[in-house]
DNA sequence: CCATCATAGATAGTGGCGCTATCAGATAGC
DNA sequence: GCTATCTGATAGCGCCACTATCTATGATGG
């Protein structure tokens, strides 16, 4: 019998389900390689040690990794980056807004672009349109970079009048931001509210995406008389 | 002296500036070897031979590698699936909704995921979603299976209840994708059509996430109070 | 108590991707 | 003729997300 291991004493507490990496990983499906590679780099909390050989991982590791494969996945976030944000999620001087920037500036790819007319354009576009909507956010910040760079890539390949349209995206991003911050007041707990955002972020990008994909189809359908598209 | 180079034979016809690839790549500020990168991996037709050596490069050099760089650096797709996409529309059996299919399935990530309940519920809101909207859509097309992937990782990590403001998404992205049918019907020649279906499809992306983003920030200040992030 | 298995922690290696460097031989343009 | 540039080919690089291997230790079951 060997009596109650640590291991058990860690199990007891709070209901946690504590588990060695095997375990961890099959629970998971992330192999133990990966498991200890994520360690390392700062994503996922070491285990609890019981002896010098041996760690105990609980719900939270589970849950982490949830996280980090999601991120990963479906949001299509580097381990760098994903690592940033959960020691900005971490920090106990966190505040909405400064995890939020984190997320942010982890999350929208900085392109470089020499300075030139088409960006100017661009940026000014952005200015006009947050100025219009009343939005308090700096056209500067980050989004509205990306932004304007998505506007000046548009431009070059041709597409310059896309900003004409821009009103009912923006239109509909107003409506989405809505419901998102309706989901949140009532379905999310303050503890959980920075680590929601940032899940909610990078998912929502993806299944906005999706469901855009979806009603193109539906859009082509109607317009071109075409048969939808199995494959 | 020596009179008219070849190269500038070619120089005349329809106004292009024949160029090699030296001014080409000045042009678009794509290296050198990157284009002839570009070229060995058939994202780009190679330039004309005027000599065993030498070989001129003209307008659509320069458009398609600022679609090129377009959608790499800004729309995130990798070469590989540029390729595909490019082969795609150049074929001239192309139709609007094949072309758009070989977009969809290069553009949308391919998850795997051993099929559980969590999945296969995921699959059930897509479906009643499309069906509820009248979508004429296959749901278990890569975008629907794209969208139930994202809806999965939200429960995975605990926020099963975002089906319930999966609506007020399908609206704005039904929203999105009217404007965008608009943007092509007034803007778009038929022959462009379908690359400005793959652009926009991709640059879409990017635009909309910047825009929600912004919402985000405006909607955050409204409901927490806090200054708009600067960084 | 012993055989077997799992583990921690460390270091090195792998495969894919988007380029980048280098070279030989030929041509452009003065 | 002279130098800068070009084509086409091959090899290499740097980053990234793992993955493999190894040692020393402890867990586990009979």
């Amino acid at each position: 019998m060997m009596g109650v291991s640590v291991g058990k004493a860690v199990e007891g507490r709070k209901g946690e389900h504590a588990v060695r990496i095997g375990e961890l990983s099959r629970r998971t499906g992330v192999s133990v390689p990966t498991i200890k590679f994520y360690v390392r780099e700062g994503l996922l909390p070491a285990g609890e040690l019981t002896s010098p050989n041996q760690a105990s991982y609980g719900e939270t590791h589970v849950q982490r990794l949830r996280l980090i494969r999601a991120l990963l996945d479906v949001g299509g976030m580097s381990v760098a980056a994903i690592r940033d944000v959960i020691v900005a999620v971490e920090d106990p001087e966190r505040s909405m807004h400064k995890v939020l920037g984190v997320t942010a500036n982890r999350l929208v790819p900085r392109y470089e672009r020499e300075p030139d007319t088409v960006i100017e354009e661009a940026r000014k576009s952005v200015a006009e349109l947050v100025a219009a909507r009343g939005w308090h956010a700096y056209p500067e910040n980050p989004a509205g970079e990306a932004l304007a760079a998505a506007l000046a890539a548009l431009d070059d390949v041709g597409h310059g009048g896309f900003v004409e349209i821009l009103d009912a995206y923006a239109d509909a991003a107003e409506k989405v931001a809505r419901a998102d911050m309706d989901y949140v007041a009532h379905h999310v707990a303050r503890e959980a509210l920075v680590e929601s955002a940032v899940v909610g972020t990078v998912l929502g990008d993806a299944i906005f995406a999706a469901l855009r994909r979806l009603a193109h189809v539906d859009a082509s359908n109607r317009v071109f008389g075409g048969p939808a598209d199995r494959e």
